[in-house]
DNA sequence: ATGGCGCTTCGCAAGCGA
């Protein structure tokens, strides 16, 4: 096993059922040729993941699914060894992490509840699970130089991430107990890799499927690509891609993208 | 102000997402 993964692009997608959109992760891939693409929300069980067909595609993977909610899945070009198949001490069935590594470089894909409304039980359910994920990121961080986050976070960290901040104030995905989980992983030493490069204004990564959102851009910054310093001090870019949002039946989210160069 | 779309399921209606 080599000492790290080298150059090249990681990615986070929420695709809101792989079996619907499995056409349009080869296709996407096939052009954007990242070396890693963290999926959430594949919504299928374990025996119905399209291994196969993945394989045919040069992909390795790493799973953990459950029928109709949740699941996520680590695709890569090289064989990564699995770390975690479910956050630590937080054993609840609900299939949102898988976590691994080659070399130095550790990778994990969180799928961070909803929430719902503030003040639901599901809205406390995803702060105490973002506390849990920060103890289980801080222990990796200790493990591991280089550390990549990636996920749909379902929390948009800043007003700049919302298309409407005053219509959003302190609602779920926006509120501040939701911010201040954010900045509690920031603080363990993780980097928004995002913000770190120029952006254009209104940079979002979903839309909602009505009212014709993605046409005007009515969306949130909610997917998120963190890195631990010594693997920002490598990434070389990191971009929304907005294409896949336009193609038929597309998720109502669309890629983040990080560019790393050598190791 | 409401709900609007699209996904799922021991399906044909309802829960959930964000």
């Amino acid at each position: 096993m080599p000492a790290t993964l080298g150059a090249m692009k990681i990615a986070t997608w929420n695709v809101n059922s792989l079996r619907v959109r499995l056409e349009h992760v080869l296709g996407w891939s096939a052009e954007a040729e990242p070396g890693v693409i963290a999926l959430q929300e594949t919504k299928m069980p374990d025996e119905a993941f399209p291994l196969g067909t993945l394989r045919e595609g040069g992909w390795h993977a790493l799973y953990t699914g459950q029928p109709a909610y949740n699941g996520v899945a680590l695709l890569s070009r090289e064989p990564l060894e699995l770390v975690a198949n479910a956050l630590p001490d937080f054993e609840d069935g609900q299939r949102r992490l898988i976590a691994g590594r080659r070399g130095g470089l550790c990778i994990v894909n969180v799928y961070v509840p909803n929430g719902q409304a503030v003040g639901a039980d599901k809205y406390q359910y995803k702060l105490a699970w973002l506390e849990a994920l920060a103890g289980f990121v801080a222990t990796l961080l200790e493990e591991h130089e280089e550390v990549a986050v990636l996920w749909d976070y379902n929390i948009a960290p800043d007003d700049r991430d919302v298309y409407d901040p005053a219509a959003w104030e302190g609602s779920v995905l926006v509120s501040p107990p939701e911010r201040e989980a954010f900045h509690t992983l920031l603080d363990l030493g993780l980097t928004d890799s995002f913000r770190l490069f120029d952006q254009p204004e209104q940079s979002y990564s979903w839309w909602d499927y009505r009212q014709g959102a993605f046409r005007r851009n009515r969306g949130l910054r909610i997917d998120h690509i963190l890195m631990s310093g010594a693997l920002a001090r490598r990434c070389r870019s990191v971009s929304i891609d907005r294409e896949p949002r336009g193609w038929p039946r597309p998720s109502d989210h669309t890629p983040v993208v990080a560019e790393l160069g050598p190791a």
